[in-house]
DNA sequence: GGCTTTATTTGACAACAGTCAAATAGCGAT
DNA sequence: ATCGCTATTTGACTGTTGTCAAATAAAGCC
């Protein structure tokens, strides 16, 4: 747990006895690789924070799995829209890798924030980060070309090419797989 | 200012305490058709309630003006990542008719935060709204193709097209002007 | 109203990306 | 090492979208 504690000092520093309450309110799950963390039609009710491996978010669109996410250390992973409107998930969640994570209740988090101005100032100040974050891969996905995006990624994450097939990559790209074999074979 | 107050319910109910101080800190501002909120390469220091009118968000890409957003009645408006990170903008926000807004800065809001632990659970919750709304706009930018995007926009926002002129609309959807022409020549 | 400027549509063509199908490469299991 | 399955690449073809240029329509101004 002391990996998640780190992390969230890049958002925001809590008191002692917030970081206590929080630390009470987090289970540690250990799952394999291929299970899944969310699935499309159910209620997503926990938030994960994601500290070892790596696993992917996808929804099916006129028969294909679109992945649309990735996760890897150090990420909060979650249906965000079924988390926070209590709808059912559109996505599913699925572990690339075997997975160590910890899991907060909606609950709980909301509990928390009552209890806890400064974790609410943290989730806050993360939930900014993670807009703007957004708001970058938006502006990429629609202004700019297959190619550029595919470069863009691999300096981002040089490591990415390891942990995720390609045809989850190029979907991620919104491209199709045969487009990005040819982009690559172009480098 | 009666209107923006009732737009904040559609958030959380704030004290009254609460609203009175918020209410201090915002200052009119009313503005010709033309003008500028935004200019790239400035610190956005503020961030606005658009009580009446509408403005566009855009920015230059190899000689191009790339409008990327449109703000309504009851949008917050502002350079998110300018304003957040206190990085010059790297976007321009031009009224497209004159405008009613209401304008808080950026010192006065973090010093509400502190003082006021609602103002905060306010501001973290329309945080999530206009996240799930970048979220799907996302995924619709992504995934689905130009027409389908138009239709839905014209279903979202019958408006639109009586305030918007037809380039920028084509920008905002990711296309060209030529092919919004022609989806439209088909329908 | 007539003139100027801007917005929108249309045409012709080139570039890009998708699809389907087949070939090749890579990987895990025995 | 070989077999079988999956991942990736390649080829041929099609369809969509972008670009450039020109025509038409609409809006603003005197």
């Amino acid at each position: 747990m002391d990996q998640l504690f780190r992390h969230l000092k890049n958002f925001y520093h809590l008191t002692d006895e917030a970081r206590e309450a929080l630390a009470e309110c987090f289970t540690k799950h250990v799952l394999p690789k291929n299970e899944y963390l969310i699935s499309q039609g159910r209620v997503c009710r926990h938030l994960y924070f994601l500290e070892q491996g790596c696993l992917r978010g996808y929804y099916n669109l006129d028969d294909k799995e679109i992945t649309h996410w990735f996760g890897f250390e150090n990420d909060f992973v979650t249906s965000f829209h079924s988390f926070i409107t209590e709808v059912p998930a559109v996505e599913n969640i699925q572990l690339m890798e075997g997975c160590v994570l910890w899991a907060i209740t909606k609950e709980r988090l909301t509990a928390l924030f009552n209890d806890h101005h400064d974790i609410e100032r943290l989730v806050r100040i993360a939930y900014e980060k993670y807009y703007i974050r957004l708001e970058e891969r938006f502006v990429n996905a629609q202004f700019r070309t297959a190619s550029e995006r595919y470069l863009q990624l691999m300096e981002q994450s040089p490591h990415l090419l390891d942990r995720v097939p390609l045809g989850y990559i190029a979907a991620y790209l919104g491209i199709s797989q045969e487009t990005l074999s040819r982009i690559r074979s172009k480098l």
